[in-house]
DNA sequence: ATACGATTGAAACAATCGTTTAATTCGTTC
DNA sequence: GAACGAATTAAACGATTGTTTCAATCGTAT
């Protein structure tokens, strides 16, 4: 331990930013580890593959995310199983904090970017292995509001789902101010997200 | 003119395909003349590089989206300009009516990809040449919602277009069911964003 | 100190990448 | 039919890809 981040864990951090910059298919491993500065062997001694360390990239950071999902959500359904707020803030908030962290807004963007991803196995490990985390917020909502059929409730999640995505990777005409802290910017994010979210949700 | 599609289209026809697929650094130049069964050199011929075949690959579609969008626009406008209802089945129709073409569907796949892209010139691409057509939205929108904020009415409009993304690009928990034809689940899908979003919009 | 498994290092592997070259074929015009 | 530019072909270019090899080094327990 003479670093403070040891070789896998530098790996992961270089192989994140870079993924968010230039795609999976867009990054070479020379690259990763090269940033990381460690040996270009270290990557498949320690994941054995590319295709790995992008799963591990992945699960590193949507294990965190789903885990405050969940916690936030039985908090408040607790709290109050009818305010539909607090399940969208426990459904946001979690995402949009990952863009405060360092590498954590690179991982949006690979987040983001994961979803414009069809065949290559990667949805298919993503639903596989986080797709109870969105059923159980669409059970907490549908409870919110059961005069909405399931079908239009999982439409309407999905859209919210593709706003949050979008807003998080910083799309669109809304980008942050230079005078704008990062923190505030992302705030103001999901306060106006939500707003709109809930609206959509009750239409 | 042996073929109904020359060489040039046919490379074209093959780049959305396998774009959508792979993504742009995730498709070779050699997948691609092999599924228009032509040259390799073809393509630096007809295209001059591979960066600017994806170029030519968005702007085939894009200024035909664009073009739809906009005198959809006008049409609403002139129609009723305080109608939200015709602005936002102008904004999201001509995108939803892509995934009834057979390589229509590959290129909305192929946006998200965009999308998700930062660095690498392709959204300066895009917000140069279509960046215009947003903002001719966002007056249209802004005349029917006179008390939204310029700065709302542009968070509204990115989680709308997130939605709209997002649906396109037939992600998330709602899929297309067997039984159910492209066109019908595609006439849904804007019906349903559009309800989604105009509530959003009124919120 | 010795021994041993875990980790790192430099170098090379075959494969594939985007691009270029030069010869050939095609279609049109004189 | 000759001539000429456009289009296509086969082949190769150097560069880079993910991965592997094997020796050198490290940390730890005996």
């Amino acid at each position: 331990m003479t670093n403070h981040f040891n070789t896998k864990e530098r790996i992961l951090h270089a192989a994140e930013d870079l993924f968010a910059q230039h795609g999976f298919a867009g990054t070479s491993l020379r690259q990763v580890t090269s940033r990381a500065d460690v040996n270009i062997a270290a990557v498949n001694y320690h994941f054995g593959s590319k295709e790995n360390l992008v799963h591990e990239v992945f699960k590193h950071r949507m294990d965190e995310m789903s885990e405050k999902r969940l916690s936030a959500l039985s908090e408040s359904i607790a709290r109050d199983p009818a305010d539909l707020n607090g399940i969208l803030l426990a459904f946001i908030q979690p995402a949009l904090a990952l863009t405060l962290d360092r590498h954590g807004a690179s991982f949006v963007r690979v987040l983001a970017r994961a979803y414009a991803e069809k065949n290559d196995g990667l949805r298919n490990f993503l639903s596989e292995n986080y797709g109870q985390v969105l059923r159980e917020f669409a059970k907490a909502i549908a409870n919110c509001l059961p005069q909405l059929s399931k079908e239009e409730l999982y439409w309407r999640m999905d859209f919210t789902a593709g706003a949050l995505t979008y807003a998080m990777a910083d799309f669109g005409l809304i980008r942050r101010q230079p005078g704008v802290t990062e923190k505030a910017h992302c705030e103001k994010a999901a306060q106006h997200l939500i707003t709109f979210a809930q609206a959509g949700l009750r239409a």
